[in-house]
DNA sequence: TCCAGCATATATCGATGCGATATAGATTTG
DNA sequence: CAAATCTATATCGCATCGATATATGCTGGA
């Protein structure tokens, strides 16, 4: 999925520019499903333009750069739904935080307590602001079944996390310990 | 979190070739967590043998290109923990299936039921090969962990599948009858 | 009150990394 | 017996990331 058509995917919920592209993947309810930077939004629009798949219309703003809005065409839509027909990439994970949990023995105990701790307050956070959205009952079925299992994910995650962390701490400094005689 | 520091991983873990590390990314108990390809794990490896915190020794084989086996120095291995010391960068997760199914109602309801099935089949397999690994209790805590809590996340995704599977492709099939209406 | 830091907004650039391809014999599968 | 897949290294073009530049408004703490 290459980052043209996540654009065309975002624009399809709604008119938007470059930077609120860039936010609907960091806040929005397509947050953590997939992500682009800058420095591939920017160029994709460009060429979704001359390609004719999205209109652009230029809003002066005093002193600001003017901002951008994109708007999806007929062939935008039709070329979004071409891609939607294809097969699906497998999923690409990159997990900083499970590689470093993957080398628990290597990091002091108390590294690796804070690091969970980080986690389960970043998935609390999360949680939070997933299910204090208001507006989500009028939103289509596949936006809410995506929510449903992202929710269901967390939960988990941060389930297995606090349920786990004890004994995972414990082992660490048994193994620090025999280690260390 | 770069290739460099993913190859250092894995070879802390025990000698490997560059074909074997890919393959671990792809297999073995870091398989989900994170990835590269062989056009990055090559020039990393030929960067930290320059550098000096892998050894390498090629085997000569017959008919074949010369296998070259890599082995963690002493110094490879204090940049790992040093590595692992630094703040992990949030997750990042690229889901095409997650993409597709927030524009369910862009899709035919056969083509959701597929991609969904397809999926379930996955977990399936993946969970299967998870469970019946049998030297994973002589395993480090750590990597006991990171693979408890993939076991945890991909049965509550399956189940989320399972169970929410019948009410999307309803709400997809009445949505089409009252636009064709 | 002032200033630091963050938000809005577009854009570019160097470094990194992906995915496809080349090569080539061995091995498995239909 | 042929086709496909596996082992194994390597490179190349293109896409993408992450940092940075630019310019200004807004907000909150010393």
């Amino acid at each position: 999925m290459d980052t043209r058509t996540l654009c065309l995917g975002v624009l399809n919920r709604g008119d938007a520019s470059g930077y609120e592209i860039k936010k609907s993947f960091e806040e929005g309810p397509l947050a953590h499903i997939h992500e682009a930077s800058f420095g591939a939004i920017y160029p994709a629009l460009t060429r979704l333009s001359d390609e004719g798949m999205v209109d652009c219309h230029e809003y002066a703003q005093d002193k600001r750069p003017d901002k951008k809005v994109y708007s999806l065409t007929e062939k935008g839509r039709s070329a979004l739904e071409d891609a939607l027909h294809a097969a699906p990439a497998p999923d690409k994970v990159r997990s900083d935080f499970l590689f470093m949990l993957f080398f628990a023995q290597l990091l002091p105990v108390e590294r690796l307590a804070a690091l969970i701790d980080a986690r389960i307050a970043w998935y609390d956070e999360i949680l939070e602001r997933m299910t204090s959205c208001e507006e989500l009952p009028k939103r289509p079925a596949g936006e809410r079944f995506v929510h449903g299992f992202g929710l269901t994910i967390y939960r988990a995650a941060r389930d297995y996390l606090i349920k786990n962390r004890a004994a995972l701490l414990a082992e660490c400094r048994g193994a620090d310990q025999s280690a260390a005689e």
